[in-house]
RNA sequence: CGGGGUGUAGCGCAGCUGGUAGCGCACCGCGUUUGGGACGCGGUGGUCGGCGGUUCGAAUCCGCCCACCCCGACCA
């Protein structure tokens, strides 16, 4: 491709909203053009890299016996309903009426499609196992588009589909994703983490998320510095640390006034917030059979940690979780600032456990485990201006449900070998789905087995990001002048730039000549031959950053040759032109080998 | 959805004590330049985000709306 063909132009400035700078390079390099917010314009460098990502991502998806289909952007609800996701799914989801006014899904992710599709295909265990993938756009609608392409409302990804007869099939499967999809980033040259996730809204049993780890993230990480545990905060553990045994103390009630929070509380009775208990409410929407009942959620948990909600959600099941409003509160019965369990109707010894019965929503009382093992904690007595002093359960209430719902945090303790977790932040590059019957079940996927016996078929999903990747990679290879892709992702290999002579068209000619040599020889080039000073060529060529640059000019050509140089390193040679195409391609090959020595096996840490 | 911010030429910005819009870059033409974003001369390009109001007169003041960005909520 020629420069001066070349559809669209670099941008000296970049644009003010760009604040990430993947955002700011690939739209000053050309690669990148926004037309609303979070959906955005290819141009041909980017297009050529989410190209290479793509072949990458074919090759590796091929090599664990994948089979790439295409299925729909647009598709029926009909489907969605049978899912029950056309319900579940809030305003992220696009959606519209076709012209005889049947609801229809703009696809976010294609399990329901997949699931319809498995569904009339396979009958018998003989036609499974199957892997099957497409790289298809998707749209969601997300609340907040931000960072360029790290996160958008539409996107391409791939996603795979594995279909098994039984479970260790699909952990079969779940474990080449695995391996896989280090591959894959491997090969782009982006350096990830895999962390155990939350199953979320895919619903499932085990998921890993692939993790570029990044300021810039929007995930929050829990990292063993020791290397034996990583997780996303919203699922991670930690060792709490146990309260010393005592005895079991009266409790009495005492002035606490204007006490609000666990800190004022603390420095007012002079105690440890791990000597509190803290009450936080939420509303939670859960599924009852075809129905969503609201309950009001009353959880408690250690002073000395805060509540994680996703894991609060989890245990109890919540499609959605809302913090409480004021009357919402003291329609249960507590007292803002001063609530406990205690005392509630539901909560009281003896009474059944699980009100249903109450004023407003019923009540479900949830403890993290930590409050069962903490003797004698500072708990809201329910009356303003009171606390109570060495509450204890179950002695003084009752519970509903006894789990982990503490969120991890920095310095706290590895689940699995006590040494100190680091909190980092990452963004979210692909992840991978143990969705066991989740769709099976809901669309009926069955097969018949050996002895004739219908069962669900065992499914796991798994995704990449293609935008999202490339994103990912502008973030970890680029420097002051520009981008520095590796050899695997560019848009090509080679920048050949003309610096034209004044006196004889020899550079020119030269530099044609190689152009269609280089073409010719198999080599990608992008070839500078407009009439710019070298200056405007030689900053555009950084910005671009492709890996090999090229030089033709006067002066190189009186060295004896043109000028090669990388664009990750300084050092610049003249090649003379008989011997260009053999150093360009030990210079390519050299940058691929370093490309290929990432590509390792990594350990499995389910 | 809550809080904050910004909308003036393709990009970056000024103008905002009201008087019919400007700078740099980019772009077009001519000439000079040619190894790190060259220079001269001459040009093109704007319903000042939209609608309504105040006023003799609105980019500027007021109201409503929209878009975009940031923080949070949310998020396979």
């Amino acid at each position: 491709m020629k420069i001066s063909q070349l559809f669209g132009q670099t941008l000296r400035d970049a644009p003010a909203e760009a604040e990430v700078v993947s955002h700011s390079l690939l739209m000053r390099a050309g690669f990148i053009r926004p037309v609303g917010a979070g959906i955005f314009t290819y141009l041909h460098l980017a297009k050529r890299s989410m190209q290479k990502i793509e072949a990458i991502l074919r090759q590796e998806m091929d090599a664990i016996g994948g089979q790439e289909i295409s299925m729909p952007v647009v598709q029926p609800a009909d489907l969605w309903k049978e899912t029950g996701r056309w319900y579940q799914i809030g305003s992220e989801m696009g959606r519209f009426n076709d012209r005889n006014k049947h609801d229809m899904v703009l696809a976010m992710t294609h399990e329901e499609v997949v699931a319809d599709l498995v569904r009339r295909e396979v009958q018998s265990y003989k036609h499974l196992p199957r892997l099957i993938y497409h790289i298809q756009t998707k749209f969601r609608d997300e609340p907040r588009p931000r960072a360029g392409l790290i996160r958008v409302r539409e996107f391409t990804m791939k996603d795979s589909y594995s279909l098994d007869t039984d479970w260790d099939g699909l952990d079969k499967q779940y474990r080449a994703h695995y391996q896989a999809y280090f591959n894959i980033y491997h090969r782009c040259g982006l350096e990830v983490l895999a962390v155990k996730s939350d199953s979320g809204m895919m619903g499932g049993k085990l998921a890993h998320e692939y993790m570029y780890l990044t300021p810039i993230g929007e995930d929050t990480l829990i990292i063993c510095t020791a290397g034996d545990y990583s997780a996303n905060r919203q699922v991670a553990r930690f060792q709490k640390t146990p309260a010393a045994p005592e005895e079991l103390k009266p409790s009495e009630k005492v002035l606490t006034p204007n006490c609000k929070s666990i800190e004022d509380l603390a420095n007012f009775l002079n105690v440890p917030k791990s000597k509190t208990a803290k009450a936080v409410f939420f509303m939670a929407q859960i599924p009852e059979g075809e129905e969503l009942i609201e309950k009001f959620i009353f959880a408690v948990i250690r002073g000395d940690m805060e509540l994680n909600e996703t894991k609060l959600a989890n245990a109890v099941h919540a499609r959605d979780l809302r913090p409480a409003t004021e009357d919402e509160i003291k329609a249960v019965g507590a007292v803002p600032g001063f609530a406990s369990p205690i005392g509630l109707a539901g909560a009281v010894q003896g009474r059944p456990q699980t009100p249903s019965r109450y004023p407003g929503s019923p009540l479900q009382i949830v403890l993290d485990d930590s409050i069962p093992s903490s003797p004698n904690l500072v708990a809201g007595a329910n009356e303003d201006g009171y606390h109570l002093l060495n509450t204890n359960y179950p002695r003084d209430y009752t519970a509903d449900l006894v789990t982990d719902i503490a969120a991890a945090e920095e310095g706290f303790l590895c689940p699995e070998c006590g040494h100190p977790l680091r909190m980092e932040r990452g963004v979210e590059v692909g992840n991978i789905f143990k969705l066991g019957t989740r769709y099976s079940d809901s669309l009926g996927c069955t097969f018949l087995d050996r002895e004739g016996q219908p069962k669900p078929v065992i499914m796991g999903s798994y995704g990449i990001g293609v935008g999202r990747l490339l994103a990912c990679v502008a973030e970890q290879y680029h420097d002051d002048h520009g981008l520095v892709w590796p050899v695997t992702v560019a848009p090509y290999q080679v920048h050949l730039v003309l610096l034209r002579g004044k006196n004889t068209p020899q550079a020119e000619e030269t530099a044609d000549k190689l152009y269609t040599d280089l073409q010719a020889a198999g080599v990608e080039v992008l070839y500078d031959d407009r009439d710019d000073s070298p200056g405007v060529k030689f900053n555009d060529a950084d910005l671009i950053g492709l890996p090999v640059r090229l030089t033709v000019s006067e002066r190189a050509l009186a060295q004896g040759g043109v000028e090669m140089k990388l664009r990750s390193k300084s050092e610049k040679i003249i090649v003379p032109l008989a011997e260009m195409l053999a150093e360009l391609r030990a210079a390519l090959a050299a940058l691929e080998a370093d490309i290929s020595a990432r590509v390792t096996r990594v350990d499995y840490n389910g």
